[in-house]
Formats: structure tokens, sequence, C-alpha cells
DNA sequence: TACTGTTTTAAACGTATGTTTGAAACGCTT
DNA sequence: AAGCGTTTCAAACATACGTTTAAAACAGTA
């Protein structure tokens, strides 16, 4: 017969618990007896905690690498390579969006795990990821390195991150950033709303004239 | 005489140790053996490894929030209420370059104890950290919006998150995006080049056209 | 039904952690 | 020098962790 749901039960509770509270927090027995099964189990699937870790991050990064490429793909034999900033954005919001919900499992969860992957790693897991997923960010950059003319690489290169540290610290607290905003402004904004409101925001940021050169303009 | 250097030595070694691994990965043992004193020197003059934690946060805290508080009040005094965004913004890096180093203690070190008072923030240090230095945080976010006219208020709240999110993310990855940028780049950027990178980036954001209003011009 | 490989289970193992203890060492006053 | 409160120290404590083990339960095959 099919491998039973344990592997999957396993993956599920760690994925929710870890997003929740990150990896050294979290221990197998918490994760074992929220999943419904014997602590043993989680040893005797994966062989160890890190290799549970790591096949949390497959399970989830997988398909939307997997869209992204194929996403990608098709925009270029379109031929439409030079693409707008926004474009682009969008086309991460969309993506993103599209990822099946499992039980549990919502876009905030996925965007916390994918900030805690650089946060929290003792460099293990980030070199993993990088090695896996390297080739298809590099890809996605060098588009929106092409959709941002004449600003420099390494300015560049930090933007993107300033970029995916809105984006991964928004959705992370989104439950209670929405809480507040509707106790405050009392307008309740659905997720993918807020989502589509980063865009403007972002290829703002992208776009703006380098640091350098706008405290060269100050300083005048 | 004036009680010993034993809970300074604590602190400093506590101090980087948290900044380079974390709370949970670092050891009260790992921290002793660092500072040179008895492992139980620690209960003994902080009780706890939580309250050695917030002794951190306050020892590097409060400096920087006295200092910002006396900025904003001579600011205030001389008049020029209404600042531009950028100033704003660049008001706050100066007071985090201006923290005065420890031995072994840098700006990096700073930088990732900040992001991590966010993003590890399961428990009671959040709360504690918004309760005591709240107040600042709600004045100077007072002044950012007063900076940024003409955007909806519900935008602009997520757009202060938005920042926010970008500098915590950034703050608490630093290292790791530092490593990442040399071996890529080639190029090892000081840190507080890259904070000075972020302003022009989150002005740029925060005062990008409304988010409903670019969606209808792309539809044209 | 008996056999075989796989999965589950309860229990234990070894280790590391935060914390506590009681005695020794220290610093200061008298 | 004697006394006293404070600080240090080595050692132990209780607990939680990741991991291992060996037997039991299971599923499919002949």
């Amino acid at each position: 017969m099919a491998q039973s749901d344990t592997v999957k039960r396993i993956l599920d509770a760690a994925e929710q618990l870890f997003a929740e509270k990150g990896f050294a927090e979290t221990s197998l027995r918490l994760i074992t007896s929220k999943a419904g099964v014997n602590l043993a189990a989680v040893n005797y699937h994966f062989g160890s905690k890190k290799a549970l870790i790591q096949a949390v991050f497959v399970r989830f990064l997988d398909p939307f690498v997997s869209s992204l490429e194929r996403e990608l793909d098709q925009r270029e034999q379109r031929g439409d390579s030079a693409q707008s900033l926004e474009t682009l954005l969008e086309m991460l919001v969309d993506q993103a969006l599209a990822v099946k919900p499992r039980s549990g499992n919502d876009l905030a969860t996925f965007m916390r795990l994918l900030g805690l992957a650089f946060s929290q790693s003792q460099g293990h897991l980030r070199k993993y990821l990088s090695e896996v997923y390297g080739k298809v960010f590099q890809r996605y950059m060098g588009l929106v390195v092409g959709a941002v003319p004449g600003i420099p690489p390494q300015e560049l290169f930090w933007r993107v991150h300033f970029m995916l540290g809105s984006a991964a610290f928004t959705m992370s607290s989104m439950k209670a950033l929405r809480a507040i905003a509707e106790a405050e402004l009392g307008e309740p904004r659905p997720v993918d709303s807020v989502l589509r409101l980063m865009v403007p925001f972002l290829a703002a940021g992208m776009r703006a004239d380098s640091a350098v050169a706008a405290q060269q303009a100050e300083a005048v």
C-alpha cells in the first residue's frame, strides 16, 4: 500500500510549529504529539531533526519554485523579456497566492518560514537553500535588474533584500497587524489586498535614486 | 567598593553571543565561559536567563532611546516640526551609529539584537519592549506620518509596517546577507553603509502613489 | 496460515540545559 | 585580627532534549 500518512502529518505539524516558534524552540515531542504520532516516528522517517527541517522547506518551497520557473519560461517564450518592475512583483504575489493551502497552512506560514530561513539558520540551512534554489533566484533577480536601470548592482542586491524583508515581516505579522488596523481604522482589509498594497511601495523603493547620489544632492 | 565587573562581563559576553546565535541557541555555560566567570554568577546576579536577556536589551536600548528622545526634543524646540522623510530616517541611522561601542560590540551587534527583538516576537520580550519603548515609537511615527501627505491613512498604516519589516529583517539577517553579498559581488560593504542604503529606498516607497491609483493607471 | 519486510510503540539512553546548594573566598568595618 | 555581608566556586540537581533500541503490530505474499 501507499506510505501511511504519518510522514505528512509530521510535516504538517512541524511546518506550523516551526513557523510559530522557530526551530530551536520547537521540540520533537511537541511536533509528534500535535501530529498524533509516536515520538520515534521522526527519526524513523526522516533520520534527524535537521533532516526534518530540510524536508519541511523542500515540501513547501519546491512547488513554489517550479511554478515560478514555469511562469518565467512562459513569459520568455512569449518574448516579453523586458517587463515592468510592477509586473514582476505582481507575478511573485500571484505565485505566492497560488500555493495550494494545506490544513492550517496559509500564506502567513509560508512567508514566516521563508523569513526564518534567513534570520534563524546557522548557515547550514541557508547554504542548502541557496544551493538548491539559488538558480531561480538569480534568474528572477536578472529580470529585476533589467527592469531597474541606473542602479549599481551592489545597491540593487540590498534593495531586493529590503523588499524580501518587507514581505516576510508583514506576512509573518499579518494576523496581528490586521487586528490592529481594524481596531484603529475600522477597516478589515483582505490579505491579498494587503499583499498588492506592497507592489507600488516596493516598486518605488527599487526605483529610488541611488543612495550615494541622494546624499550628494542633499549636501549641495 | 563598587560592584565587581562580573555583571558587566556577563552582559558583554551575552550581548555578543545572543546577537550571533540567538537566545535559545546560546547556553549560560557558553556565556559564562566566554565571560570568564562562574556558571552560577548569572543566576546570582540576574536571577534567571530570561532576566539576563531583558538586562541585555535594557542596557543597549536605553541609551539609544534617551538619545533619540533628546534629539526629538531639540528639533521640536527649534521649531522645525515638519521635516522631510529622509531627514527623519537619517536621524534614526545617526542615532544608531552614535551608540558608543563597547568591547566586541559593533553596529552589526546592535542591529541584530534590534532585529531579534521583533522577529523573536513569541514571548514576553516583545510585549515588554513595546510597553517600555512604545511611547517614543509612537512619537516618531507621528512625525513620519506628517511627512507623507496625500496617502490614505489605511495605506499609510501598512506602509509604515512595510518599512518596519525592511528594517527589522535586514538588521536580523545583516551578517548572513553581507556574507552572501561578498560571495556574489565580491564587495564587502560596511554595515553603516547598508543602513544608509535603506533611506532612499524606504522614503521612495512611503511616497509612492497610492496602490489603487497605480492599478487604475496601469489598466488604461 | 506462515513468512517477510515495514511501521509503530513504549521505554530507555546519553547529553545538555537552567537552576540550586552549601561551603569557601573575599572586602570592608570595627 | 575578628566579624559580617557579599560574592565566587565546584558540585549536584531536576528536567528536557534528540536519539536509539527491541519488541510488538501491521500489511502483503505465497
